[in-house]
DNA sequence: CTAGTTGCAAAGGCTTTGCCTATAA
DNA sequence: TTATAGGCAAAGCCTTTGCAACTAG
């Protein structure tokens, strides 16, 4: 529910964020396409394609569910989407703008934590040209039990602080 | 394609690895049981619910997918089997015994690369507890794309040379 | 004997698609 | 105007399930 911006007008025929990478991109910009673009740069969380569906719809009720499909599956294709799969079966999106981090699951509550690890990708990167491949993309997800004492002792250390953002 | 392993016969009664798991665990042991512990024992890859079908289906006619779709949740239930997810929208299984490792898939090919990393799980547990979490589970793909020319300068170096075996 | 297992086919959950209408450029 | 996009409902895929018959322990 938390979403940021201005105006959620449905009328509003300014671009979002995301509406401009797809007019960058030369696509063709119908209303349902721009309100998907918006909701998609209002979300500060992961959707899946039934929750953009009933946040679009809130916006403009003349959208259909397969639009929604199309359009992630599209955006997905020229790089401004990108495609999760935290268990449960059903894919979930965010803007490729929000650059690298990965994902931490709540077991107990489904609950998305994103932290960052500079360190990783590299260490990655130089594992996959040891076995004779260049790197193309990875998946990384960490599925953790919340701890009772937040662990006051030791600060920070060694990868970046997360953003600590629970979406 | 790649089974080792003694007689393949359907009659076989005897136990394989996995069907001493089950038995162990206190599973009521059916042929059809029997002859997928044996199926999966001798895996040497990651296969599918589909290909485990088949290769059942070819030391015992009398199985269903059902069946196998049953048997590979239960397995997985009581920790003798984990479930993969390489792409592709069908689960992979491979035996829980086969020990810690990650997997990298050939983008072109499909095809899956092991390899170890000791370092890796700790390093995640102790950004998990940075977190606030106890890390209960993980997922780590690479995704990449062979190499024309095999790196033939330097030798393995950090992480444990992995097995290297392509299944 | 009886709780647990299997086959079969139907049902489910998510996603894609065919077809015809609507529309951006 | 004309290639594209959208709506709707049907179809596709993988997986699960209801139910009656079967079987290991």
């Amino acid at each position: 529910m938390a979403r940021a911006g201005r105006s959620a007008n449905a009328a509003d025929t300014s671009e979002s964020r995301i509406g401009l990478l797809c007019v960058e991109r030369g696509l063709k910009m119908t209303g349902q396409r721009r309100v998907i673009a918006r909701v998609l740069s209002d979300a500060e969380d992961h959707p899946d394609v039934e929750e953009l569906y009933r946040r679009a719809s809130e916006l403009d009720p003349r959208i259909s569910v397969a639009t929604v499909y199309r359009t992630v599956r599209l955006l997905e294709e020229k790089g401004i989407l990108e495609r999760r799969d935290f268990g449960g079966g059903r894919a979930r999106y965010e803007a490729s703008e929000h650059g690298r981090h990965y994902h931490l699951i709540d077991v107990e509550t489904g609950k998305v934590t994103e932290f960052e690890d500079d360190e990783h990708e590299a260490l990655m990167r130089r594992i996959a040209e040891r076995l004779g491949f260049e790197l193309v993309s990875m998946r990384l997800e960490l599925f953790g039990r919340r701890l009772k004492e937040p662990d006051t002792s030791s600060a920070a250390k060694k990868a970046k602080r997360g953003k600590g953002s629970v979406k």
